[in-house]
DNA sequence: AAACGAGGCGCC
DNA sequence: AAAGGGCGCCTCGTTT
């Protein structure tokens, strides 16, 4: 019956306490005492499916998982709308702990985050510490008050709507986020192992280094003429320089036109290294156990609303090793993946007539050379990067002209972005996401220089490129967040009740990937496409853009295209 | 010994 | 004319 319940997880033991909530946030009952809060939760989730209320998803969601296997359907994370409600309120970089919003709710001086568990990753002995509230504060009392407080934030902004949708998007996204931390990733140890010995030469004991990248250093050392640590720039540049090669960095783009036969050796010892020394088999022995890859998820860990990872570089799998994510027997990897989603959002943004038109099919950097730039594909793609992200050097400065001509609306949306953030304001996403303030140092001195660009106006100038790209990107990402939201719940319906049912396993800014036995794959597949549509409507309205997600069903990650 | 910024590169 | 946005994580080399 009810819709809303709000819950507080007793300081110690597995008891809690509930409460019923009306439309409007307030109490329909008195709060009720639970011996085992997990089981209490999944009854009332089989019964009710209501929109639980609490202080932190990665703080409670856990501990209900780690006692009953159930899945919550929606939930609404205190904590991460505060962020949002702060950061939309200029506010951003406050404390939004429960006991934050509390103190502010009520005047009293806010507690700072620094000793929010969720925050340092050091678990504190009592979960009212965990909510930085103070010990006379019941917490159950500070959720209902404090959500009462943000519903009522929500309704009186100017797009209520959309605020809602982003808070339920973001709150769904940390109950998925805690789901696939559980899960993991499918990894094969073999398949990885295979890759790495093939790669770097058999795994090295205690803490050599593999074969291949002793050779190439010693192949590096030979041909540069002196013996310089390959892994130091300072080292390189000065023996490329005694060699004759004066290099302003040892970049991979300068490396590759340096002319020297060493820079190609270096090249190839790079790409090893790093593959050791980030996803090596020290890696493995770290973050991969059980077949499985697990890394945490940070929902709202960028300004953006892009999700971050602590831990394991999860965002960062090299393509290279893709072929070590395979499905477990009879199960499939249903991958999906948006094409092109950043100049979409900007069409559908800007409304703009031309963008729009190509954005409604399927290759809109195809159908932008095709109507603007004589048929170069390359061209286009390069012109809209820039124009999202404030590219004016080399040949984007051309491009862009071609741009502001053929498709001014679009144009006039990323250029008044920029300025917005050139004059020190904020931008804010299609659902409301707003970006930060410049720092409090910002604008200042503005001495002359000769170029006439002085630090503050250079500074200036960088801002306002982070705010043109936080427009698209923090869109971007709302759609991503309401995929996630949408394609969570397809799933939750399509399992069967005790088998192993589709995983999300993974979430990359514009990527899902589900893992599902194989008999539910095509499904999952007409899940992820009815999810994609769903969200598009809900986030742009009525556009006339499309938001395809490509969509494959594999059973090794790096046979996805 | 630990902390930090810089340089660099992986992903989107 | 104007030096392309966001992140995490590695190593180096210096500072504390």
């Amino acid at each position: 019956m009810a819709e809303w319940i709000a819950v507080a997880a007793d300081p110690v033991g597995a008891g809690g306490r509930l409460q019923a909530l009306g439309a409007d946030g307030t109490p329909l009952s008195a709060a009720e005492p639970v011996d085992d809060l997990a089981e209490a939760v999944a009854v009332r989730e089989a019964r009710l499916r209501p929109r639980w209320v609490w202080a932190a998803t990665d703080d409670l969601y856990p501990r209900l998982l780690d006692r009953v296997p159930v899945r919550l359907g929606r939930c609404h994370d205190l904590k991460l709308v505060e962020a949002l409600l702060l950061g939309y309120e200029g506010g951003h970089g406050q404390p939004r702990s429960l006991g934050a919003a509390w103190a502010r709710l009520r005047g009293l001086p806010v507690p700072d985050d620094a000793r929010d568990g969720a925050a340092d990753g050091q678990p504190s002995l009592f979960a009212a510490d965990r909510h930085q509230l103070p010990p006379d504060v019941d917490q159950l009392t500070a959720v209902v008050a404090v959500h009462a407080e943000q519903r009522r934030r929500i309704a009186a902004m100017e797009r209520p709507e959309r605020m809602r949708l982003l808070c339920a998007a973001e709150s769904a996204g940390a109950l998925a986020a805690v789901e696939m931390a559980r899960d993991g990733l499918p990894w094969s140890a073999a398949v990885h192992d295979a890759l790495l010995t093939d790669l770097l030469g058999p795994r090295p004991s205690g803490g050599a280094r593999p074969q291949e990248l002793d050779r190439l250093t010693a192949r590096f050392q030979e041909a540069i003429g002196r013996p310089v640590n390959p892994d130091s720039p300072a080292q390189v540049l000065s023996a490329f320089a005694r060699a004759g090669v004066s290099l302003p960095s040892t970049r991979n783009h300068v490396l590759k036109d340096a002319g020297h036969p060493a820079a190609a050796i270096l090249l190839r010892y790079k790409e090893l290294s790093r593959i050791h020394s980030a996803h090596g088999w020290a890696w493995r022995e770290q973050w991969v156990g059980g077949g499985r890859f697990r890394p945490e998820y940070v929902v709202g860990g960028v300004v953006s609303g892009r999700w971050a990872t602590r831990g394991g570089g999860a965002l960062q799998i090299p393509r290279l090793l893709r072929s070590a994510v395979v499905a477990d027997p009879g199960h499939r990897l249903v991958v999906a993946d948006a094409g092109q989603l950043e100049p979409r959002v900007l069409a559908a943004m800007s409304g703009d007539r031309g963008l729009c038109a190509a954005a409604a099919g399927g290759d809109m950097y195809a159908d932008l050379a095709g109507t603007a730039f004589d048929g170069d594909r390359g061209r286009a793609k390069i012109a809209l990067l820039a124009a999202m992200y404030g590219q004016t050097s080399g040949e984007a400065g051309q491009l862009l002209a071609i741009l502001r001509r053929r498709f001014p609306a679009a144009m006039g949306l990323v250029e008044e972005a920029a300025r917005v953030g050139e004059a020190g304001g904020v931008v804010r996403s299609q659902l409301g996401r707003t970006s930060p303030r410049p720092s409090a140092l910002w604008p200042q001195d503005d001495e002359e220089t000769a170029d006439g660009a002085s630090p503050a106006l250079r500074a200036a100038r960088a801002w306002g490129r982070f705010t043109r790209n936080f427009t698209i990107q923090a869109s971007a990402a709302d759609w991503a967040l309401a995929v996630l939201a949408a394609l969570r719940r397809r799933l939750a319906a399509l399992g069967p009740d005790g088998g192993a049912p589709p995983r999300l396993v993974f979430f990359q800014h514009d990527e899902v990937m589900v893992h599902t036995p194989v008999e539910f794959a095509e499904a999952v597949a007409e899940a992820v496409t009815e999810a994609a549509r769903e969200a598009s409507r809900l986030v742009f309205g009525d556009t006339p853009v499309c938001f395809p997600l490509q969509t494959c069903v594999v059973e090794c990650y790096a046979d996805a295209k």
